[in-house]
RNA sequence: GGUCAGGUGGCUGAGUGGUCGAAAGCACUUCUUUGCUAAAGAAGCGUGCCCCAAAAGGGUACCGAGGGUUCGAAUCCCUCCCUGACCGCCA
C-alpha cells in the first residue's frame, strides 16, 4: 500500500510512475484523494462531537452526585450521539472506500527501473557459466525422467488432477535432497534462520503481502475465502511479523523456509507448461528479508547473490534479468529474475524472482521498527526464491544428462542424494 | 467436537458503570550520587487517526474482534476469534 501522504503531496508524480506499469491503476489516484478528503472532514467533525459528548457526560456525572436533575442534558447528549453515529458512518464509508482503492493500486516502480511494457523489454544484467554442449541431441526432462522413473504425471491424476505430479523412488529422493541442500546452504552460509510455517493461512496475510484483493482467482481458497493455501512461503513467513514493532537491532532479519506452494494458475493453461514447468503444487525454498529502509536496495543485490549461489554451486548456466516497469509484480519496486538454461527445452526458465517491496507490504501489514529517535517506521521487505524446485529439477536433468540416458549428479548434491549418477 | 476458565500497556498484574489510557511492580531510557561494577534517588516511558504549514500543542479512538445497552462502557449484554485445563476423537 502506498503512503496516503504522498498522494496529497504529489498526486501527479504518482500517476506518472504508475503509468509506466501499464494498466489503469493511475486513474484511481484522484478518487483516492477525494475519499481521503471526505474521510478527514467526517473524522474531524465526529471527533469534535465526541469531545463535546465526553465533556457533557462528565458534567452529568457530577450533577447526579449532587442529586440534581439532568434529564435535559441527557437529551442533548442523546442528540449528539445520534449525530456522531451518522457522521461516523459516513467517515467509515469513506475510509473503507479509500483503503479499498489503495489496496488495488500497485507499488511504484523504483525510479531507476527500466521502462517497458512487457518482458521483451527486460534487460539482461549478467550471465553466468556457458551453455552446456552435447555430442548428442539433448532430451527434455519429461523424457529423461520418465525413462528413469523419477516422476509420474498420470499416477498423480489418479489421486488429484492435472497439474500435479508424483515423484517416485530416486526422483522423490532428489526432490528431498534439493530441499535439504538449499536449506543448508542458506542457513549455514548466508545467515538465515529456518522456519516451517503453516500452509493454510488466513485472508489478512494474503492482503498483507499483496496477493489479495486483486488476485484471488489464482489462489486456492478454503472456508469461503477465509483461508487460503499458501501460494508461496513469502506470505506466511513475511506475515509472521505483521502488526509488530521490531527493534532496530533486529534488522536485517533473514528467514528461510521450505514449503509447498499452491497456485491455480488460472488462465495459464498450455503456456510454457510442459512437464514440471508449471504446476498447481510445487516445492520452493524461500528467502525473506526484513531490513532497514536505508539498506533495502543494497540488500536486494545481496539477496540475489544468495539465490545465484544455488545455481553456481550446482554448476547450472543462468542469467540475471531485471524486470522492466511493465513486467514488475504488483507489490514490487524492483525485481531481478534468475533464469536457468534448460538445454532440453532450449529455453531459459525462471527459477527465482528477487524483489524489493520497500515499505509497500510493511504498510499493508503494519510491520514497523523503532528507530534511534524512538519513531516507529515501516520496515522494508524483500524476498527471493532460493529457489523454486521443479524448474531447478528440470535444469539439472537436462544439463547433466548423459548420452546413455543417465544423469550425472553434481558434486554439491552427492552427499544429499548419496549417489553420483541416476540411472 | 464437548465442558469449564480466561484474553488489560514489552512482561507480571490491579481495576465490575463516571475525572481510567488505565494502579502497582518488573523491564527500558535519561539524569543525579558513588573510584569501577553494583546499589540508591529523580524524571520519562503504548499505538493509530484528526486539527495545526511545521514544531509545540490540542483532540479523538484503542483494555482479543465486531455489534448492542447507556447521558457515560475496560467494566453490563450478544456474536465471533484465540489461549489454557479436562473429556472425547485422532496422525
Amino acid at each position: 500500500m502506498l503512503d496516503i501522504r504522498q498522494f496529497r503531496e504529489d498526486p501527479e508524480g504518482i500517476k506518472t510512475r504508475l503509468q509506466t506499469r501499464g494498466g489503469e491503476s493511475w486513474q484511481l489516484v484522484d478518487e483516492v484523494l477525494a475519499q481521503d478528503e471526505r474521510r478527514r472532514a467526517g473524522e474531524t467533525e465526529k471527533q469534535q462531537l465526541q469531545s463535546e459528548r465526553n465533556r457533557l457526560s462528565k458534567e452529568i456525572g457530577g450533577l447526579k452526585k449532587q442529586g440534581q436533575d439532568t434529564s435535559e442534558l441527557e437529551a442533548t447528549v442523546r442528540g449528539i450521539s445520534e449525530r456522531i453515529k451518522t457522521i461516523g458512518e459516513e467517515a467509515d464509508a469513506a475510509e473503507e472506500a479509500q483503503t479499498d482503492l489503495l489496496l488495488h493500486i500497485p507499488n511504484l516502480p523504483h525510479a531507476a527501473c527500466p521502462v517497458g511494457s512487457d518482458e521483451t523489454a527486460n534487460p539482461v544484467v549478467r550471465e553466468w557459466g556457458a551453455k552446456p554442449e552435447f555430442a548428442f541431441e539433448p532430451k527434455d526432462h519429461v523424457e529423461i525422467g520418465t525413462r528413469l522413473d523419477l516422476f509420474d504425471f498420470e499416477a498423480a491424476t489418479r489421486v488429484s488432477t492435472g497439474g500435479f505430479v508424483v515423484f517416485t523412488g530416486v526422483g522423490a529422493r532428489l526432490e528431498r535432497a534439493l530441499i535439504q541442500f538449499l536449506l543448508d546452504l542458506h542457513t549455514e552460509f548466508h545467515g538465515y534462520t529456518e522456519v516451517s510455517p503453516p500452509h493454510i493461512i488466513h485472508r489478512d496475510c494474503m492482503v498483507g503481502t499483496g496477493q489479495l484483493p486483486k488476485f484471488e482467482d489464482d489462489m486456492y481458497s478454503l472456508e469461503e475465502g477465509a483461508f487460503f493455501l499458501a501460494p508461496t512461503a513469502e506470505v506466511p513467513v513475511t506475515n509472521l511479523y505483521r502488526e509488530t514493532i521490531l527493534k532496530e537491532s533486529d534488522l536485517p532479519l533473514k528467514v528461510t523456509a521450505y514449503t509447498p506452494c499452491f497456485r491455480r494458475e488460472a488462465g495459464s493453461a498450455g503456456r510454457e507448461s510442459r512437464g514440471l514447468i508449471r504446476m498447481h503444487q510445487f516445492d520452493k525454498v524461500e528467502l525473506v528479508n526484513l531490513v532497514h529502509p536505508d539498506e533495502s536496495f543494497a540488500q536486494l543485490e545481496l539477496l540475489t547473490a544468495e539465490a545465484e549461489a544455488v545455481l553456481q554451486r550446482l554448476g547450472l548456466h543462468y542469467r540475471v534479468i531485471e524486470l522492466c516497469t511493465g513486467d514488475l509484480g504488483f507489490s514490487s519496486a524492483k525485481t531481478y529474475d534468475l533464469e536457468v538454461w534448460a538445454p532440453g527445452h532450449g529455453a531459459w526458465l525462471e527459477v527465482s524472482s528477487c524483489s524489493n517491496f520497500v515499505d509497500y507490504q510493511a504498510r499493508r501489514m503494519r510491520l514497523r521498527f523503532k528507530d534511534a529517535e524512538g519513531h516507529n517506521r515501516f520496515c522494508h521487505t524483500l524476498n527471493g526464491s532460493g529457489t523454486a524446485l521443479p524448474r531447478l529439477y528440470v535444469a539439472l536433468l537436462e544439463t547433466f544428462q548423459q548420452e546413455d540416458g543417465s544423469v550425472k549428479v553434481p558434486e554439491a548434491l552427492v552427499p544429499y542424494l548419496k549417489r553420483e549418477r541416476i540411472g
